[in-house]
DNA sequence: CTGAATCCTACCGGATACTG
DNA sequence: CAGTATCCGGTAGGATTCAG
């Protein structure tokens, strides 16, 4: 499926899959394609992300031309994060992860369940 | 675009994100979806992986379903490992990432470009 | 509110050696 | 060949504090 290149180390499509490999990215990007938001809102919304992370993921998400930051220059500062067409482009990619997951995580679980079964009983 | 309840740290979406945001996973199944192979030879193939961590995700996919092991008790031992059903579906999905990638590398590349250069001029 | 800076720790993962 | 076990260093990331 992949080509056979992407499994060299210098592979530009191995560049991005590190960058989509991002739980956090994929996760924020998702609700960035829905609307706008700010920084305090993304950090409430999505549980266990710490400020730390968040704000490197949003910076790297902003040098990938993912997503846009805008200040305005109010008191205190507000600061909005928004998708750009071409981070909307890949949202929607990513989008198939997500219908994919709810099609099959009750099979995958099911699985799990099974191979630990199974490791449980010859132990 | 994801749901609201994939923000939440016991969202089943969520786990199976867990396991998709592995870089190594992705290319190993990506692998496995055009043909079967052995340990040695996944290892020979993908660049940058270790043999631990190669087990450990041969493994975590094992468990998950999505991959088969099958030892032959010949001299020394082979093992080969097949993508399953299930694994074929994620695989294709995964791929459309793939094809991302190579659509929108360029740009992303460029955006990045930009992005330091402004960086280093404000400094 | 939106971060940046510091400190500190847990864990990931590399290297190596050993086993069936 | 196909792993497991052990050791060990680097680093991602949490907690906290401070600033614009």
């Amino acid at each position: 499926m992949l080509i056979p290149d992407a499994y060299s180390a210098d592979c530009p499509t191995r560049q991005v899959l590190d960058r989509v490999a991002d739980k956090w990215a994929v996760l924020l990007l998702g609700l960035l394609s829905r609307e706008p938001m700010r920084f305090n809102r993304l950090r409430r919304t999505v549980e266990g992300l710490s400020q730390k992370v968040l704000a490197q993921t949003l910076r790297s998400l902003e040098r990938d031309g993912l997503v846009t930051r805008s200040v305005f220059p109010t008191v205190p500062v507000t600061v909005e994060y928004a998708i750009t067409p071409l981070g909307m482009t890949l949202a929607q990619t990513v989008d198939q992860l997500r219908i994919w997951a709810e099609t099959h995580m009750p099979e995958v679980a099911a699985c799990q369940r099974r191979y630990d079964a199974a490791r449980a009983e010859a132990a």
